[in-house]
DNA sequence: TTGTATGCGTTATCAA
DNA sequence: TTGATAACGCATACAA
């Protein structure tokens, strides 16, 4: 079966063994570290290794062990949004820095409508020993059937509460939208509208019910609500519609940054300012809340940390520990000069 | 050697050719679409997958096969500012647009400081069958290496022109620096200010030497440079500076939009308008150039057709096509409201 | 502590 | 057109 060392290609296991005069078995034992193996034999072993610029072959090692050594991160929305939205970004850099202690890789899978059942196949196909969830909306209830035969951690709560999804890691939207309202109205703002983000995504419907509570319990009006999509354009135009109807808008919540950066142009368009006539609070502390003019009065959203904790929590699935199903992430308001 | 199908785990090629009453071989023939087997063979095989929900396993199949199907996308720099970067965002966009089209899948390789032996023996380890490297600059010689046993595509030249890396995509930065200046020129501006990016990345040398090239051509000085870091920060920063240093300044260019949307800051917080005293004008056209109040004058960078075109580039070499070694995309001026 | 032998799930090379 | 059977490169139970 052994047959003569392939000279050509990438070296293999097989040639590692046959330099330093020992088995495949022994070079296997030193390449993943096994404890007993004699020092000697380690050193001349690893002299071949180096010599031979040897990396082991991950296909084959994958095939032998079961395992893959890499998890996927799925991002099952459009793209486009998706990658300009500087939450993703973060997420993404979260993760690395988590999976950077590990010999885990990550393995990106964008999402398009067509390639639904690739990226399935992909996931099933013994690729990747488990898979992250961004951005979990409507959908993907398909992903939850993946989660049934590969280990899989949920950024943001499935959109039916009642749908129980196995693990899943989320920020506190609606308690940093119930920040966001207090700090209006202790503010003195009265006529306080909201920017809601889309109905059929969990973040826009739970921070718009944690504005709604709050000004609830100040006895406030909860009339005053126009709809975007996370987009600037789309919170530009929602705050424009707003305005026409109420002028007395005296402060408005976006329920992400982008939207409030968009609510700042119709604002100013119209010759008013900003606190002075309309106060605004947005979500998600991205890196232009602090540069907007005046900046950006928002709730923090620890995106970096649910990266994070979302790779150690697969990484511990993987490993077969037990971990909670629910890990919920603090939000605080950081105020600046916009409200 | 056949032995007992294995019930309990995932279904393999052995158990839907028992079960579609054919050989192994068959099987893979029908799964890999090859022409010679029998419409009805065919039918019975295909009924016996769909049957079982098989998936073929990737690692046996690139063992035997000797290919991978998946590409690796390299982002060789500190991860903070790559992954803020709209640019950045956009070119992952358009590899995943052209990668959609084909069977390849996208394995993201987030490059820290101390992970750089882990990502080359991903690299060299058959992981994949060719790699994107992302945002080339001084460190990376490493990866130049790596192109020499793998098909490796760079985005953006090597910081050394004298270095001849084979495979290269480009956006025409200088041109694009030229077009700015030349349109500040034109506005009637005649003390024009820069603010650069790191010359230690080409990005940042190629559009200030654009900037230079366009002002000595039109007879001014090429006297008022400030630098930045791509960050909007940098870029306040250096406008404050530059308008300490020479508060005669009525036009900059900026290497970049976020720079430009930080100078934006520093220009407003000394009372001077934009366009009146001080006309602006970035680089990238990203999302948030448009939203910008006065919306900005910048140039556009085709980094969604970058990404695209990347991606097609390597997909080619992999298949032993013959490939251009440098290909250079086009800039152009968006005039706005800054300007 | 080390080596032998077998299997991981496919593809590919032969024959039939 | 189909079927045996040998790789593919490594891990691991079992023997020594």
């Amino acid at each position: 079966m052994a047959g003569i060392p392939n000279a050509g290609s990438a070296p293999t296991l097989e040639m590692v063994a046959a330099r330093a005069g020992v088995s495949r078995a022994t070079v296997s034992r030193v390449v993943n570290g096994s404890p007993k193996v004699s020092p000697d034999v380690v050193a001349v072993v690893q002299e071949a290794i180096a010599a031979l610029n040897y990396v082991p072959n991950r296909a084959a090692r994958s095939l032998a062990s079961r395992r893959t050594q890499a998890i996927a991160l799925v991002v099952p929305e459009s793209t486009a949004k998706v990658f300009n939205d500087p939450f993703f970004a973060t997420l993404v850099q979260g993760i690395g820095l988590a999976l950077a202690d590990t010999e885990y890789t990550l393995s990106m899978l964008i999402e398009s409508e067509a390639a639904f059942d690739k990226t399935r196949r992909y996931l099933l196909g013994g690729n990747v020993d488990g898979a992250l969830v961004a951005s979990h909306h409507t959908g993907d209830h398909s992903y939850a059937h993946v989660s049934r035969s590969l280990p899989v951690v949920f950024g943001g709560r499935p959109l039916d509460p009642g749908e129980q999804v196995n693990h899943t890691v989320d920020v506190d939207n609606a308690h940093g939208a119930e920040l966001a309202g207090d700090h209006l109205v202790e503010r003195g703002r009265r006529r306080i509208a909201a920017i809601a983000g889309p109905q059929d995504m969990p973040p826009g419907v739970d921070r718009l019910r944690g504005w709604q509570r709050s000004l609830e319990r100040a006895g406030l009006a909860i009339d005053l609500v126009g709809y975007g999509d996370f987009s600037p354009a789309s919170g530009a135009e929602a705050m424009r519609r707003l305005l026409e109807r109420e002028p007395s808008i005296d402060g408005v919540f976006a329920a992400n940054d982008q939207m409030a950066i968009g609510a700042y142009t119709a604002i100013l368009e119209t010759g008013r300012s900003i606190p002075g006539d309309v106060a605004v609070v947005g979500f998600d502390d991205d890196q232009y809340a602090a540069m907007a003019v005046p900046p950006l009065t928002t709730v923090h959203q620890p995106s970096l940390e649910m990266g994070e904790v979302m790779a150690r929590t697969l990484v511990r699935l993987i490993d077969g520990e037990d971990v909670p199903a629910t890990t919920l992430l603090p939000t605080r308001l950081v105020v600046r000069q916009s409200s």
